[in-house]
Formats: C-alpha cells, structure tokens, sequence
DNA sequence: GCGACAG
DNA sequence: ATCTTGTCGC
C-alpha cells in the first residue's frame, strides 16, 4: 500500500478516535474559582524540516510570572490537517509536560493552548483532547475562526459574542484590549465559557493574546532556533 | 460541484 | 505554522 493510501486511513482512525473521546468531554461544568498557577503550551516548525519543538511554561497568579517550563525538541509525525491538529501537537506537548510535571509541587489549576475546544466540526479540538489527557480544566484560545458564525462584539474590552454552531454555543469571541481585533475562545475540558472568558481576561492585562500564549510561543521559538 | 479550512 | 519592510499611531 501507498503512502497516500495509509494516511487517508490513518485520517479516518483520527475522526473516530475523536467521536469516541468527545463523549468525555465536560464543556458546561464549574471552571475553577481560583487559579495559583497556570499552564500554557505551544509548538513551533521548522520551515525546511519536519522538526518540531514543543514548549510547556508554567505562569503564577496575579502576575503572570513564568514559574517553571520544559521543552522538547522531536519530528512531527502527523500532517496538519484541518480538524486533526491534536494528532500533530500533542504528542511534543505531551513530551514536554512530561518534562515538567515532575518539577511542580501542584499540577496547575488551568491549562491554555493554541487552537480551539469544541468550537469543532465534531467538537473535539485540541484543547479537548489535551484537557482529557491531563485531566485538567482547559480552554483553547485561537487567532482566528474556524467554525460555526458570530458577529463582531463591541471595542471594549471583556465584551464578547457567541460562536454558534449548529444552532448551539460553543465559544465566544472575546475583546481582550480596546480596539483590537478580538481572541476566538472555547472550553476544551471541565469548564464553561463564562468561566473560560473570565480566566482568558484576566491573562491578558496587557496584550491581545494571553500571557500563558505569548511565554509558550517564545520557548518554543527559541528552543528551535537553539537545535538548529 | 466549489471553496474554505485551528496551527 | 512560517516567510518578511515599512509604516501608522500612541
């Protein structure tokens, strides 16, 4: 069999693996109530390579202050491909919390990624899939849309509007400074999206993109930059 | 059928 | 994701 031939099965072994994770997920529960510490996770590419570095930093409340990271520096092994993109980054994530965890005397109380939750063709995004791997209340924050409609909300900060998919809610797009072009957020694992706008606000008191974003994409940047 | 499509 | 210069605005 050919190369193209395996991945096309290997596509269809992904959609039905995610059918049968998203039933654990829990996208309407109580979020925390209070956050000591936070982790975020990103993934750089390299542009002429498959190589991949995933980065976990580790943010205390109510600074922000990075408190602890781990990076892993690996090859991809999955293609992007729209709808599939835990099967890409989670595996450098995963290494690098493995990395980490053993460092921390209190696995964090939230946990933020790239990309969406169950604003999803079939509600299971990255954050979904990385929230029931941890076991952790996750919310996935994305740059830009990817399913479902909304309208623009206000210039404010903290005002929002609903993504609807299907009818249905499934993330917010969220104002995070005045003026500028909004976040696409949605819960990944044991929260809710009230919950989930709250705590993405209170990680941006300064930029458009979260703290926890922002600490991630640079480790992982240059933890590339320092294999190559 | 055609185009769009997180990172 | 990544490749890239200048440029508008505070």
């Amino acid at each position: 069999m050919h190369a193209a031939e395996e991945m096309v099965l290997q596509i269809a072994e992904a959609e039905a693996l995610q059918l049968q994770l998203r039933g654990h997920v829990q996208a309407d529960v109580a979020g925390p109530d209070q956050v000591t510490t936070v982790a975020g996770f990103d993934v750089a590419y390299d542009t002429e390579s498959d190589v991949v570095a995933g980065a976990v930093v580790i943010l205390a409340a109510p600074t922000w202050e990075v408190v602890g990271s781990a990076t892993t520096v690996g090859r991809a092994a999955f293609p992007y491909v729209p709808g599939l993109l835990s099967f890409r980054e989670l595996p450098p994530l995963l290494d690098a919390w493995d990395e980490v965890l053993p460092k921390l005397s209190t696995p964090p109380d939230l946990v933020l990624c790239d990309g969406h939750g169950i604003a999803h063709p079939r509600r299971f995004g990255l954050a979904c899939h990385l929230g029931i791997t941890l076991n952790l209340p996750t919310i996935g924050v994305a740059k830009t849309p990817f399913v479902g409609t909304h309208t623009s909300p206000g210039q404010r900060r903290g005002e929002r509007t609903e993504i609807l998919l299907d009818g249905e809610p499934v993330g917010a797009a969220l104002r995070t400074r005045d003026g500028v072009r909004e976040v696409y957020l949605s819960v990944g694992h044991r929260s809710n999206l009230d919950s989930a706008c709250r705590w993405v606000l209170e990680l941006c008191p300064k930029y458009r993109l979260p703290e926890t974003t922002r600490a991630a994409d640079r480790l992982s940047r240059a933890a590339l930059a320092a294999h190559r």
